[in-house]
Parts: structure tokens; sequence; C-alpha cells
DNA sequence: CGTTAATTCGAGCGAACGTTCGATAGAACG
DNA sequence: CGTTCTATCGAACGTTCGCTCGAATTAACG
């Protein structure tokens, strides 16, 4: 049923909207229904409960960030890759108004399978960026994986908290400083003679 | 009445852990009552409200965070003092549990006075930070002051996501590693013709 | 001791929560 | 037409929420 797919959908960008806002706890199903224009019965026809919308929201976002990642894949250099990586990463996190938020936050309220699976999906994504990381040329023996890649996903990651549309200009171009501060950084410690301090 | 502060100070520490654990939310003063082994009436003895509850929680975090950059007044050179700045900042980020939960997220469902006077003592802290950042002798015309104390605190506040002790080593260490990261991330912006691709 | 003030609690208020149910209206199909 | 299935809703369930009140208990002081 067409018409029942697209109701869906919509409902779920409700949701995700509501979400992002206000945050899972303090977003009611009476919030939801009100935003998707029907009422709370109605929109128990679609969503099984308040922790399954919450899941399929956070699938809805991992296939987005997958799908970017995906088309990593015909990019040869691995520099080049990741720098497509870090720019697709921080587009998402910047644009699609808080959509990050549910992520990065309200993903920890998922209980049970539900959590499991999308913990898990979360951890295959990250490891996914730091296996980008560990491919390049550069690789520091002072610098382990794990902070190196935590340090990539935290300037990413915190950029929508301080980031504003018109003072620090295009998207890109702060995705290119970022991974600068990051390449520049880690070289610097795995060849530190190099930098004059 | 020293009694009275005594216990005061209990309650906060208990609203304080579960405010971290589970989020402002997701926590009920039924909850805090049980973990500071009290009725809920007698709670609001030492409580007005929630909201008050979570203003005074944030405000405590505040000010551990105030003094400790406070004693960095005594380090004459620039580079040290934002050296003891990232580590006392990252050390309170990934000891006291998650107390770091709070401020990075809690914080915003306070409303009214209570959201506007925490968010400009948020905006202090950060621009203190900044400040520190832009009194290097590392300046680079290449990357905004922004950008570059955004670039810093992500890779200090999106620790806690990552680290794990015994795994990632000791606390200041990791500091001196995002440190200098950050500041040859910098540096190799500003004169990118001394390090090599 | 009696009196006053500080501290604690049981009980409950009204509201909002997530969720369910039976009924209903419309479309689909014979 | 009648029947079946899809989609929607009003009303309400039981629970929990933040919060309050009046009474009881304890400590302080004369």
């Amino acid at each position: 049923m067409q018409s029942y797919d697209r109701r869906f959908e919509d409902i779920l960008d409700s949701t995700e909207d509501l979400f992002a806002e206000k945050g899972f706890h303090a977003t009611s199903m009476r919030d939801i229904a009100h935003a998707a224009e029907m009422s709370i019965a109605g929109l128990y026809y679609y969503l099984p409960s308040k922790q399954a919308a919450l899941c399929l929201v956070c699938t809805r976002i991992f296939d987005r960030l997958d799908a970017a990642a995906h088309e990593l894949h015909g990019i040869a250099d691995p520099a080049e890759r990741l720098r497509a990586f870090v720019r697709a990463h921080l587009a998402y996190m910047l644009r699609n108004d808080d959509a990050y938020r549910v992520l990065l936050h309200d993903m920890d309220a998922l209980d049970g399978e539900y959590g499991d699976r999308m913990r898990l999906r979360k951890r295959r994504y990250f490891s996914l960026a730091a296996d980008l990381v560990s491919r390049l040329d550069v690789h520091s023996a002072f610098v382990s994986p794990r902070i190196a890649a935590g340090a990539l996903f935290g300037m990413l990651n915190w950029a929508p908290t301080w980031y504003r549309r018109g003072v620090d200009g295009a998207i890109d171009t702060v995705a290119d400083t970022i991974l600068a501060i990051f390449l520049g950084g880690i070289s610097a410690i795995a060849s530190p003679l190099e930098v004059r301090s």
C-alpha cells in the first residue's frame, strides 16, 4: 500500500524532528500525534510503541549515514576517501536540523534488543571511520588509533554546538579545516622535528 | 545551621549522580528522594522544584570548573597555561563519573531565568578557553578562533564517549596528546610547507 | 519542664504519561 | 448491494509525574 508507506515516512519525519528538538523523554506520543496531524490512537496504528519509534528513527539516520559512507568505496586514494568521509559526516551533522542529537544522546534511552541493535550499528559506523584513519600513509606510533579516531570524531560531532551559517563559512571548508588540523596534528606528533615550536 | 548545609550537599550529590546517569527528564523527584533516603515531601524542604535542582547542580559543576580555571592565572607562559587548562578540563570530564553529561545535554532543559543564567556561564567558560587559544604564539590566519576553539573543545568533550581507564593510558597523557594534535594541526595550517605530505 | 523553631513524612492533588479498546467511516471487491 | 479490510478516532485505562498540605517528630532554648 503506497499511501501507507508515505504516511509512515511522514510520521517518522515528524517524530525525528521532535526528538531532535526536545529530546526523546521530553517528547510525548501526543506531541508526535499532533505534529503528524492525527489522533493518538491513530498514531498507534503505525507505531507499536514509543521505544519502537525511537528505534525506527535511529535506523533511518544510520541508513542515511551508511549510504553516504558506502559511496566512498569508489575512491581509491585513502587520503581522499577520508576527506570525502569527513565532508559527508560533517554535512549530515550540520544540515538535517538537529537530527544528530537523536544519535548522540537519545539513542541511549533504547532498552533491550532495540538498544543492542542500535549500539551495534553505532560501533560499526565509528569503526568504519577508524578503519579509514588507520589506512592513511601517515601512521604515528605515538598516537593510538583509538585516540586518533576519538579526536577526529570529537571535532566533527562537536561542530553542531558552535557552527553558525554565514559566520563560519561553507561546511565543506570547515570539514577540510578540521581534517587539516587532524592530519597536521598527527603528522606533527609522528615527526615532531619538522615543526618548529 | 551546619547540619542543613551538609544534608543539602548530600542531596545535590545524589541529584547530580542521577541526572548524569539517567538524564534530567528520565529522573523523577521520587528517584532523587529515594537516593537521598528521604520522602518526597522532605526533599521539597530543600529543593523548591526540579528545575531549581538542575540549576543548582549545574551551578556547582561550573563553580568547580571555574575554580580550576582560576588557578591558571599563576602561570605566565601562554602555552603552559593552555596545557594546564586542557589537563584540568579533560580531567574533570573523565573523572567525576558522568557529571559532564549534565552540562553537555541536560542543561538545555532549563527554562526561563535559570536557562539564561546557565547559558551565560557556559558561554563565559568557553570563551575563557578561546581566549587562552588566541593568546598563543602560534596564531594562524587560516583558522578562525571560533573553529580552533570548537575543534579543541570537541576533542576534549567527546573524550568521555571513548576513553577507557587502563586502555587509553593516563588522563594527563591523553590531554597532552590532544593538545599536541591541536597545536600541531594549527601550526601545520599556519606554515604548511614545513610538514611533508 | 514548656515553647518555639527546624525538619520530616503520609497522603493525596490535578495533570500528563504510554497505551488500549471498541466503534466508525471509507475504500475495495464480489 | 453486502462484505471485508484499511485507516482513523473518542474515550478511557492504570500509572507516574511534579508538587503541596497538614500533621507529626525532633532539636533548641528559656
